[in-house]
DNA sequence: CCTGATCTGTGAATGGCGTCACAAGATTTC
DNA sequence: GAAATCTTGTGACGCCATTCACAGATCAGG
């Protein structure tokens, strides 16, 4: 558990967004950040909530997505250690524009509203730096709507697992086969395709020796296979 | 055709990002920015370009989308008068993350990349307004990944053709019905569907008397049908 | 160790939507 | 005014993915 204030600092230096402040202002803000920790399936926030509070993950991995009134999922992202979380209701002072959950045990510290829009206000140099990640926001929601429209259904899945393999992966390297964890249950709800679909193509894939399959895991044997399936031909 | 300097500074005062900024810097803006006239499907700028040009549109409509390496072709959003485009890769410095084309006659306002920069840099509240211009962005490219992802054919249509109908409609009021001037074959390209789905969809709602067609013409005669069946249900 | 709950694996039926193939009116062009 | 080009209208066909309906495997807890 992350409660130094120290390593709140240390934590937040390292953030990309965070890398013009200045150092006192730094530890200000350390100091008026806190931690939360999520197991996983865990909810951080729902669309529609008031958002007041700004989140940089450091350990996990969260998505956010939303839910349809039947019930289907949509994945807007999934966000790894070092990425901003819930910065939209921060900004525009608007409702949380979609639901937050842990896909796994996640460490998040969490920043206040007005803290943030202090230092926006205060250093221009910080609005853009912020500008440039809501960029890469609008950027990559771009691209996923690409995805869905123009992808068929085993390279969304295939580009997901490498996405995943990568998010997890980083930091234990190419060591052998790329394990990804999640039930294909769970994998289905993240591409809002049928668990049955994703079956299928995965059992496709295990005769071609591309995936190991096991109750809750996929080994990518393959990886260079994956990406093939994944890149848009 | 807008060359009046007055005039360009009014067209900018009245644009909601450009509200809080000081009259002499406005006029100044002004002074530095240029007007682009568009003819029907004229290329404002393609997907991989440098951006140095940010735009306003003054009249028009303009299509911001992409394009499959097979042809087909998803829209991002649609902008009519008022509204900024072409921000992000003049904020982040990168390539166009689109396509943008004139679905119609348009005028654009265009200022340049380093003008904006310098304001931004001058002035939060500016770079405040920014960001919450990017966060409109964001919330609406996700609210389109889920209209995709959750809504039938038909219901996307609808969607459509109602938000084309008021942003044309914008000073012309309810007065009968809503022309829509497109083609079967530009609605289904502007949606990434067939064009023969979109006539099957078209002729059904024909015959139930919620629209009129005609060559490069639709008429919504029952608004409030269209509507419900645009809802998400 | 037995019982539910959670996964995975499949096959059959269904349906939405794209593709293909035309046909025929409307517009433009020369 | 004849030809070429757009546009709308429709039916046939097929694929892909969802839904439904099971069955066996594995795991968690009383």
């Amino acid at each position: 558990m992350i409660s130094s204030l120290e390593q709140r600092r240390a934590l937040l230096a390292g953030v990309p967004l965070f890398a013009t402040v200045s150092p006192e202002i730094l530890k200000e803000l350390a100091a008026r950040s806190s931690t939360v920790q999520l197991a996983p399936h865990d909810s951080l926030f729902l669309k529609g909530d008031a958002g007041e509070r700004l989140y940089v993950v450091i350990s996990g991995l969260i998505r956010v997505g939303a839910v349809s009134p039947e019930g289907r999922e949509v994945t807007y992202s999934v966000l790894g250690p070092g990425e901003l979380l819930g910065e939209i209701a921060v900004l525009d002072g608007g409702e949380r524009s979609a639901d937050a959950t842990a896909m796994e045990e996640s460490l998040l510290l969490s920043l206040e509203r007005r803290d943030i829009l202090t230092i926006l206000d205060r250093s221009p140099a910080q609005a853009l730096r912020l500008i440039s990640v809501l960029c890469h926001r609008v950027r990559r929601a771009d691209e996923m709507l690409d995805d869905v429209v123009f992808m068929s259904l085993p390279s969304r899945l295939a580009k997901h697992l490498l996405k995943l393999g990568e998010m997890r992966g980083s930091g234990q390297e190419k060591a052998g086969p790329v394990e990804i964890r999640f039930s294909q249950q769970e994998l289905s709800e993240h591409l809002a395709i049928s668990r049955e679909s994703v079956n299928k193509v995965l059992s496709k894939w295990e005769e071609a020796g591309i995936v190991k399959l096991g109750r809750g895991r996929i080994s990518v044997v393959r990886v260079a296979l994956l990406q093939e399936i994944a890149s848009p031909t």
